[in-house]
DNA sequence: TAGATTGTTAATCGATTAACAATC
DNA sequence: TAGATTGTTAATCGATTAACAATC
């Protein structure tokens, strides 16, 4: 079933949503009005609104929305109520920050495995979590659950290892390398695309100073 | 002046067709139309051509468009034609890895400092970039010119740090750290949120394979 | 109950796509 | 010149904002 689809602007304004409530439930608030979400936000109450009921009618009218219900249910929204097994290719200076992050745990997301094509590599680990060589990847993914991939490898090994990661059952990369992957439908890519980003930036610095 | 300000999409997609004329360049193509360049970037071939066209007309008709022409025009468009000296503030793993990459000097983005309030790592350096105490910072950015500096820093000190950077002349700041950054009109923020990346993956994989 | 605030429909705004005349 | 393809205007589509009736 196709279904109302949730629009990508939506889904990608859910973890700031998460976020905030967050920091509202560490400041003791319990619960909070569309309008004064706004405030703090810096977005519309109509489309906090908006946004809240594409899930689920979450508030209560002369109320607001109760903060702790809210943050649980946008939780279970993203998927954040269930464990999500992660590898990471690449053992570089990304991949090992990536694998230090403590952050994600909290959040059910586990790094299991750590591969490379450096041989020096073989058998060294990040955390107690071993790095293996990429040509035991498959039997890897046969004996162990992973659900996502997190690709921070150069990116003309990314086209190879994307299509080893199809065949053996991945659904979702995370990906750092700078290249779009060619995946099936039902592959879910996400990407951080870090020049890009910087881009972006230099691109503003240099044209907003010019007017006004 | 206001003029026609670009939109913020626009500006987005502007990185990925520069990286993909560059890809153009390395296979020798000379010229392209914004049909084939849309089966190669999967957009339609009307985006391509209304989005350049908010810079200039770059193309010829009958032709299509220089790849050589049209990718130096967009570095230019994007600030790569000047030089961006950066700071980093947080040494941990992060800051290392952005010390480290070696894509953003070809780019003319060179990291020249890099601070932290661990004294343990006073005098120490990054690939020659030295690792200098938080307190210094005033006082570097008054002897260095520095245009943007990166965050890498826990979300407890963004603030604070944020204030320092600004009152000092800092004007965009590559935000790493999660939280959204306070700042007067004229500094730009770039955002790169890590958890909420990982959380918009997680919710696509939670959701996607439901339906269908 | 009266007041507050949601959920939701309608109006507006902006971005994408289609179409085509201009022109190389 | 004829053919190809741009630059640009017009049409469509989608997302955001405004408004307000429903309801706690």
């Amino acid at each position: 079933m196709e279904s109302d689809r949730i629009s990508k602007a939506v889904i990608k304004r859910l973890p700031r949503y998460y976020r905030y409530l967050g920091e509202l439930i560490e400041e003791g608030v319990e619960r909070i009005s569309s309008a004064e979400l706004s405030r703090i936000m810096h977005v519309t109450a109509s489309q906090i609104r908006q946004d809240l009921n594409n899930f689920g009618g979450f508030g209560q009218q002369g109320y607001g929305y109760n903060v702790n219900y809210l943050y649980d249910e946008i939780g279970k929204i993203l998927g954040l109520d269930s464990e999500h097994p992660m590898i990471i290719l690449g053992a570089g200076n990304l991949g090992h920050t990536l694998a230090n992050f403590r952050g994600f745990e909290k959040r059910s997301f586990r790094v299991i495995g750590i591969f490379d094509i450096d041989p020096r590599l073989a058998g060294q680990n990040v955390r107690g979590i071993p790095i293996m060589m990429i040509d035991r990847l498959p039997a890897f993914l046969k004996e162990n659950h992973a659900e996502i991939a997190i690709l921070t490898i150069p990116k003309d090994q990314a086209a190879s290892l994307t299509e080893i990661l199809v065949q053996n059952g991945i659904k979702a990369i995370w990906n750092f390398a700078h290249v779009d992957l060619e995946v099936p439908d039902d592959v879910i890519v996400e990407n951080v695309h870090l020049s890009d980003s910087l881009m972006t930036l230099s691109y503003n610095l240099t044209n907003t100073h010019r007017e006004g």
